[in-house]
DNA sequence: CCGAAACTCAATAGGCGAGC
DNA sequence: GCTCGCCTATTGAGTTTCGG
């Protein structure tokens, strides 16, 4: 954000001068231009022109729907008929605190290279016709879009444009342009109604004729709403397209002022209009066609409503076709990710390959995750991927977490970098946790840093778990923060795990902090456990609430922990619920053992469920202690099962379950980890399942795990080796503080190397309290 | 549309107690 | 006393919304 310096004020005055001075230009040729039109009382048809454009108040109540504010942050405004020769704009939605007096940004910059000999006015017709009193963000696009598909809310914006071509002078053709895809996508719906036909098509470009009430129009169709380039910034790209789009409605207007409308005629006067040789535009049509075959193996070159930016991609050049052909080649994911995610990067893509090709490399199935649009817009800044470089070298694996877009739009600041080395050196290896975005954007604000400062002191270790994003956007609420200070002397060290982000969203919300009370007296020390994302963005929507009760009231004490985010999500679904259903008849008090979040998420899935069955009857009352998160998210994976299959075989039914688990699974799923543990297995024969933990799982190929291994299992023997290290807060310990190591080695020696006592004493001492043997 | 922020969901890692 | 199996916290990835 650029500081509100004098300079930049003046020169916001200037810029508002100037677009004054070219708004007044327009009206005083629009009033010439009323003097010189057939005198009202003399012209037969003007009651009949003169219509004015109501709109019912059922049409209304339904276009209420897009208010995202209250009811009175909206007006009606509808933009009556204009005579003359008007370009008419089926447009989206009206400008804020839209009058008769009001010419929008857009207009404006239209005005400027319209052709004025010929386009008298730009009159808008607004497919939602509420305007905002407030700020455009009340009006919900998304809500706006379902319109499109909606006949009763098309028929009206129809009915209203009818109204509009009446009041146009009679003998011209009136032009029309349908802005932006929801408009489009209205319009096709209004041509399946029969509310509109398209008699002809007359330019490629996307100039049509089409018909209402036996009354003609010419239409320019398909292209960006025009506003488009202003939300861009008017980024010289956007800006291109947007002229471009001008030049072909001067075409065409041009076409329609001489009389003589064929599609010869019309498309000669658009490609003279926009300048461009129609072999080039030949090209580019056979290159959007390479595109989408591509992308969705079809040739069509038009692309889904959500890609629709893809059609400016060069893909008419070869060195844009082969970096296609090379990126699919690695996986569509990594050309979705560049295409999707990067930015303005697929209108040059060519330039950007070498670069995409090292990270690439590097980052190797990281890459789609690193790919964001700030990192995508300096790729080619020499300076930024210097401290990329610097950043890359320090955090290895955990460099693309630490990389988000707030980060990387900042990397060239050095007052920012100071802040970011004191953290880092701070938080060691939580650092990368912490560094979200919500935090990276205000490090440099002092009076944000205070309040940071304050809970760093009270929290500790558990500090970067509490800053979440909800969290640190809100630290400078005073009520906010009131509120935070209740339930951490309430929760006190449960607090951090408390404040998910859904619920710090909604602390400030009376109806909600209500219902969070009731669940608090009834749920007591498991409330945190309970109060999840999944349950704490929807404890205000009964129909949850009453399903909630049920299963409340049925899982007693095993509630809280059945229910977890992707329980709570599907708990209004009712195909799901019913499958629910089958496994809590079949599982019985072992039923919230098998429902994870893994199992939950695919819980519609056949493919998935055949093969939860297969399991099922195999292993029979061992089957919900097998199926765990990391089995259920690779049960589908056909390699993974193979090899499922031969551990089965191997270890047989009762060892293989014990040996299973969530760290295990992914553990196998790898090859040369997969190898590893066939050489543990040789080694320790049937202690192997004893000492195949969670924690030993996910460091089988650490090489500081692999050394401080090699220490103490000749000194153990095989058998106490496995019971020790099978210990998830052994291990962790072990492996990550060396000073542990040598404390335990100190207890080892004091019980004269008696492996068996010290088990004995480690076991005593399990979980957090071996931090203070 | 971009950058930022918020929210959601899945998965891994670590902790610990019931019951043999 | 010792396991196994369960439970919970934390992390990370992905998606949606906001605001200009």
């Amino acid at each position: 954000m650029p500081a509100l310096t004098d300079e930049c004020v003046a020169k916001r005055k200037a810029d508002d001068a100037m677009w004054e001075k070219v708004a007044d230009e327009m009206i005083i040729k629009e009033m010439s231009d009323i003097f010189k039109r057939t005198p009202a009382h003399r012209d037969p048809d003007r009651k009949r022109r003169c219509r004015r454009i109501e709109v019912s108040d059922a049409i209304i109540a339904k276009q209420m729907q897009c208010v995202k504010g209250k009811p009175e942050h909206v007006t009606v405004y509808i933009q009556q008929p204009m005579s003359g020769t008007p370009l008419i704009v089926q447009g989206l939605y009206p400008v804020a605190n839209d009058s008769a007096e009001t010419i929008s940004a857009t207009e404006r910059d239209m005005r400027k290279t319209l052709d004025r000999n010929h386009v008298t006015a730009v009159s808008w017709n607004d497919f939602c016709v509420l305007s905002s009193t407030t700020t455009n963000k009340i009006i919900d696009q998304d809500v706006v879009a379902t319109w499109a598909t909606d006949p009763e809310i098309v028929a009206d914006y129809y009915r209203r444009l009818a109204i509009q071509l009446d009041a146009v002078d009679a003998d011209t053709a009136p032009c029309v342009f349908i802005a932006g895809n929801t408009c489009q996508a209205a319009h096709e719906t209004a041509i399946e109604l029969g509310l509109v036909k398209r008699i002809t098509e007359l330019s490629p470009l996307g100039v049509t004729v089409c018909e209402i009430d036996s009354k003609c129009f010419v239409a320019l169709e398909s292209r960006p709403h025009p506003s488009w380039h202003l939300m861009k910034a008017n980024a010289p790209f956007a800006r291109a397209i947007f002229l471009e789009t001008m030049e072909m409605l001067n075409g065409m207007v041009r076409c329609c002022a001489t009389g003589d409308i064929s599609s010869d005629t019309m498309h000669q006067s658009i490609v003279t209009a926009l300048a461009i040789d129609p072999e080039e535009l030949q090209r580019r049509a056979e290159g959007r066609s390479f595109l989408t075959q591509l992308l969705y193996g079809n040739p069509s070159g038009r692309f889904p409503t959500k890609h629709v930016h893809l059609r400016n991609v060069k893909a008419h050049l070869p060195e844009v076709q082969a970096f296609l052909l090379k990126w699919q080649s690695r996986g569509m994911k990594q050309l979705w990710a560049i295409l999707l995610k990067g930015g303005d990067l697929y209108l040059d893509l060519p330039s950007h390959d070498q670069v995409l090709d090292t990270w690439y490399k590097r980052l190797d199935d990281s890459f789609s995750a690193f790919i964001c649009g700030s990192v995508a817009s300096r790729l080619l800044d020499d300076a930024f991927m210097a401290r990329l470089e610097t950043w890359y070298e320090r955090l290895g694996g955990n460099f693309q977490t630490f990389i988000c877009n707030s980060v990387a739009s900042r990397l060239l600041d050095d007052a920012f970098m100071a802040r970011l080395e004191t953290w880092y050196e701070r938080l060691g290896d939580k650092f990368q946790t912490f560094m979200c975005n919500s935090v990276a954007s205000r490090l440099l604000d002092d009076a944000f840093m205070a309040p940071l400062e304050t809970w760093y002191e009270r929290l500790g270790a558990n500090f970067q778990a509490f800053i979440c994003g909800s969290v640190a956007s809100r630290l400078l609420d005073d009520a906010f923060m009131a509120r935070l200070d209740t339930w951490y002397e309430r929760l006190g060290d449960k607090f951090q795990t408390f404040i998910c982000g859904s619920v710090a969203s909604r602390l400030l919300d009376d109806a909600f902090m209500a219902r969070l009370e009731t669940w608090y007296e009834r749920l007591g020390g498991k409330f945190q456990t309970f109060m999840c994302n999944g349950v704490a963005s929807r404890l205000l929507d009964d129909a949850f609430m009453a399903r909630l009760e049920t299963w409340y009231e049925r899982l007693g004490a095993k509630f809280q922990t059945f229910i977890c985010g992707s329980v709570a999500s599907r708990l209004l679904d009712d195909a799901f619920m019913a499958r629910l259903e089958t496994w809590y008849k079949r599982l019985g008090d072992k039923f919230q053992t098998f429902i994870c979040g893994s199992v939950a998420s695919r819980l519609l899935d056949d493919a998935f469920m055949a093969r939860l069955e297969t399991w099922y009857e195999r292993l029979g009352c061992k089957f919900q202690t097998f199926v765990c998160n990391g089995v259920a998210s690779r049960l589908l994976d056909d390699a993974f099962m193979a090899r499922l299959e031969t551990w089965y075989e191997r270890l047989g039914k009762d060892d293989f379950v014990t040996f299973m688990s969530g760290s295990t699974a992914k553990a196998i799923e790898d090859d040369a980890v997969n190898q590893r543990i066939l050489e543990w297995h040789e080694l320790l024969g049937e202690y192997l399942c004893t000492f195949m933990c969670n924690g030993v799982a996910s460091r089988l190929t650490d090489p500081r795990f692999l050394a401080v291994a090699a220490r103490w299992i000749d000194r153990l023997g095989r058998e106490h080796f496995c019971k020790i290290f099978g210990r998830n807060s052994f291990v962790v310990r072990v492996v990550e503080q060396p000073a542990f190591e040598a404390k335990v080695l100190g207890h080892f020696i004091r019980l004269s190397s008696n492996a068996k006592a010290l088990k004995s004493f480690l076991k005593k001492h399990e979980g957090r309290k071996l931090d203070s043997i």
